[in-house]
This record gives C-alpha cells, sequence and structure tokens, in this order.
DNA sequence: AGTGGGTACTAACCAACGGGAAGTATGCCG
DNA sequence: CGGCATACTTCCCGTTGGTTAGTACCCACT
C-alpha cells in the first residue's frame, strides 16, 4: 500500500546516501530554529531580529544569527541591513525561501494538530 | 504576497510558544534520523533493522535504536517482535506514520531537486 | 557633559547530546 | 565446543548547542 512514490524513482537502490548534498540542506532546513525561522518569516512579511526573537519563542541570541547566517548563505533569507543608526535590519524570505515555506507549511499545520494526542500516546506507553 | 495562511489562523500572535506541545514532536519528528527512518519506511513496507541501517546510510546502531523506540512511542511506527531464534524484528509504519510520511515525501522531493543547486550558492557566498 | 538605553550582534565557557566501538543474549551449525 | 548471526545496550569522548556577558554605535534625557 504506497502513499506517494516519487521518492523511490529517485533512490532506486532506496538508500539515502550518506554523501548525498541533500544531507547538508536537510541538516540546515529542519533544524529546530531553521525551521521556526522560516516559518515565522512564511508569510512573506519582513522581519526584524527582534521580532524573529519573539516569534521563534526561546532561540538564544547565538542562535538566531547563526541560524540566519545559514539561511542567508544558502539563499533561503534575504538580509536587508540599513546603515541608519540604531541599526535597522530585515530579513526575508527569497522565492526559494517562499518555495519552501510552502512545503514546510502543510506539515506544521499536521504536527500542531495532532501533537496533542500524539504525547498523550508517548505519555501513556 | 501570501503563500498559504493556514498556520497564520492557527497562531493569531504569529508565535510559535515555547511549551508548545508540537515542539516535542517536532524534534522527534525532524530530526536527521528520525526523517530518514520515517521516509525509509514511508512506501508502507514492513523492514527490519539492518535493512533500515543500511537505507539510513550512516546512522549508528545506538541511534538507530534510540530513533526507533521514540517513533514507537510517538506511535509513528509499529515494532512487530517475533520471539524466534536469532531474533526476526519488523518495523513498520502505522496510520499516523502514513499520514506524516505523505506530508514528509513532497519536501524531501524539493531537497533532494534544490541540494546541489543551494549548495553551490553557499559556497561562492 | 555624562550616562543610560536600544539594536544587532560576537566571545567565552560549560553542559548535554550524538557518534564510534565494543559488549550482550540466544541458539544453530560446523 | 566455538564461531556466527540478529537486535540491541553500554561506555567514552568530541562536537554541538545553550547561557551569560560583552561590544559598537548614537540618541535622548538629566
Amino acid at each position: 500500500m504506497k502513499v506517494s512514490t516519487p521518492l523511490a524513482e529517485r533512490f532506486p537502490d532506496a538508500v539515502f546516501a550518506a554523501g548525498c548534498p541533500s544531507r547538508t540542506v536537510l541538516d540546515h532546513v529542519m533544524s529546530k530554529w531553521g525551521l521556526l525561522v522560516l516559518l515565522s518569516l512564511g508569510d512573506g512579511e519582513p522581519l526584524r531580529w527582534s521580532e524573529l526573537r519573539r516569534r521563534a519563542e526561546g532561540v538564544s541570541e547565538k542562535m538566531l544569527a547563526q541560524t540566519l547566517r545559514t539561511l542567508v548563505a544558502d539563499g533561503f533569507v534575504l538580509r536587508d541591513a540599513r546603515p541608519v543608526v540604531p541599526p535597522h535590519v530585515e530579513y526575508s524570505l527569497t522565492p526559494r525561501g517562499l518555495e519552501l515555506a510552502a512545503l514546510l507549511n502543510p506539515l506544521m499545520v499536521w504536527v500542531v494538530d495532532n501533537a496533542p494526542e500524539i504525547l498523550e500516546d508517548a505519555a501513556s506507553a
């Protein structure tokens, strides 16, 4: 009983190779904070540093800086720094980031819908 | 410019709360090995321990055991152990696991399709 | 004139988590 | 009787992430 098998066609040997470039991208994107940042930016509105800190509740400043740096390097996020004082920096999704966020969104919706039930099962196990 | 906003409706304050149950589920499911195991099982076929080790290339035995334990506790994976010698254990997705895998699949497809280009950008940055 | 505060980070330290290799239980087969 | 096969568990150590503090800059207030 198959659900949808485009993956199986791409991986004829059914193995996710260790050296595959997707591993690196997966690590960046599916990381705890990377996911939350992408989702926070997901509605397309640019956000500032402090706003991101508030949305991804619990993120440390170090982790936010690090996460943003890799997301910018990967071309998911655009960093727009205005040379004013006090500093004003806006972060927004690139087209590539928007594509990814569109995939992440339904997943997050499913997780928040099912999380309580799942944790209940886990607790009683 | 919005892509799809069911999430915004569920989070009126646009904040992903630190204590939200979804955080725990996200940590389990989006973890490096959790993701690969779910995807490996994604075609619905039950797999044995050694087969999972081969598909999620690079996973250590310790991490595979740990990952499977949390996925079973969360009700994503079914563990079917036959009391024979040598031991024979089969892992398969529960209906809940199948739902999740169906969401994870398109994401993984996108990532493998775009990973080379993304890493190229990251390298030249 | 000085001092405190807000913004966007960086640096140093430390605990915790993940990875590697080896050990364990059980029975069959040579 | 000893090695092998499967499915794990245990121990040790390195990397990773978290916490706290510090930096640079200028404005506003006293």
